[in-house]
DNA sequence: CGCTTGATTGATGCCATTCAACATGGGTGG
DNA sequence: CCACCCATGTTGAATGGCATCAATCAAGCG
């Protein structure tokens, strides 16, 4: 989100590396009325608090790693991550990014999917996963938040996949423009910054680094778009846009 | 698409077109123990029972429509659906198939976000979505069952990501003949008999039809699978297969 | 200042699409 | 039963879009 992006890439580190720190507030908490445990009651919100702990990190820094074991679940209290798949010889999918009040980790089963890296500093609110299982199935309301949030993670995510499958570049590139400008919240003069790289952005639509350069660069040169420095973006002709994001 | 869908593209009129039966005994339902209704006890499922009806639709009917306002749940007890998706210039995007036991329609969400077509012909048992949305919310045991079926459709949904974003043509086929291998069973000779035809296979791996023959034909030339008419698959050197499918 | 990292631009080649012709086979009616 | 039809699937040739390889540019930083 903001450059302190500079510090980002270091080495894939474990969760160990970031800071822990002691109990919060929930009912001053930031996401308190849109995570998960917005429904439950002062005293169900500190007992939930009670099993867990607060953790921060630093951008670059993976949190979770595909196909390990299943032992921690995290509401998002600030920051941006990503979800992320890689084939056996390195080519990496990011399959979902997630933003404040987010919740992350697969509760309910053995093994977490897909790694999840820090995109800026985050802080998260961390359970072990084991007994935020037992928590959810003793609080119905929590539960019930938690398959409101899948079901709706589920349509988008298959929306996607109609953009993975059947959008061209260009199509690809402008869908992601405008989503990221309902989600990221322009500046004074409409500018976005986008919390993702070049390289990032191209692991989002399944295109390479260069292809995602050349999409925006012409869109530039038609006029539809302005780039600021290296991440920030102003959609100029978001009509136009639109109709690019039909794609194909 | 499908022969008989000729029927099917009646306007949006929705299911009135299906035949529905009368109630059914739930205690001897095929999926009884699969379905999210498996942990409801006798007399919980007979009521879940008495807000529903068993339909039965023929292949290429459509049961929801894209964007059009979710009035319907329902619980596949027999026969495969895809779920669709498409851009404003027709091109298609199947975002999931689903076979007997998988719950279908959109729970706790104003609009149906993809079209469900039967594949084949199937039974479901349909409920009215108001009333389903009130009883789960009364039964956690039950919304427990969604929370995870819909937890693992998020895992393989963005799984499948990776195949559409990063895969080649030869490794989209190669993985989706692998999957279908685990999903549909095979006669005693090893032949599967595939539940889509070669435009709906494009369909779910963002390909074209010719694409698609085309490696199979190579696949078949090469001996790594057998072909049997029009919808047979015989899948010979698996490991082969495999190595095919880890893509590029 | 060089050094490093990220982004842009250019040249080339390959793979999937496109357009088109042809094969197959299941179903129908004479 | 056979001839015919139509839907589905296969195969071929040409095109083009995106990837690949590679050079250059732009910033930030010690």
């Amino acid at each position: 989100m903001d450059s302190q992006f500079d510090l980002a890439q270091t080495a894939p580190t474990s969760i160990a590396v970031g800071r822990t720190c002691g109990a919060h507030d929930c009912d001053r908490c930031d996401v308190r009325d849109r995570a998960i445990c917005a429904d439950l009651d002062s005293s169900q919100r500190a007992s939930l608090n009670r099993l867990g702990r607060r953790l921060t990190v630093k951008a670059g820094q993976t949190v979770m790693w595909e196909g390990e074991e299943s032992t921690l679940v995290a509401n998002v209290i600030d920051g941006t991550l990503k979800l992320s798949t890689s084939t056996g010889d390195g080519r990496e999918q990011i399959v979902g990014v997630v933003y404040a009040s987010d919740f992350i980790g697969r509760p309910f089963g053995a093994r977490t999917p897909h790694s999840v890296t820090a995109l800026t500093d985050a802080r998260l609110c961390l359970y072990p996963r084991g007994a935020f299982d037992g928590f959810a199935r003793e609080h119905p309301a929590l539960e019930h938040r938690l398959l409101r949030r899948t079901l709706d993670d589920l349509d988008r995510t298959r929306s996607w996949m109609l953009l993975l499958g059947r959008k061209n570049a260009r199509g690809k590139v402008a869908t992601f423009l405008l989503d990221m400008q309902r989600r990221v919240r322009a500046d004074g003069k409409g500018v976005i910054e986008l919390p993702l790289s070049r390289q990032q952005i191209a692991d989002v639509l399944g295109l390479t680094i260069e292809t995602v350069s050349r999409q925006m660069s012409e869109m530039k040169r038609m006029g539809v778009i302005v780039l600021h420095r290296r991440r920030g973006v102003c959609i100029v002709d978001a009509p136009w846009l639109e109709s690019m994001a039909e794609g194909d």
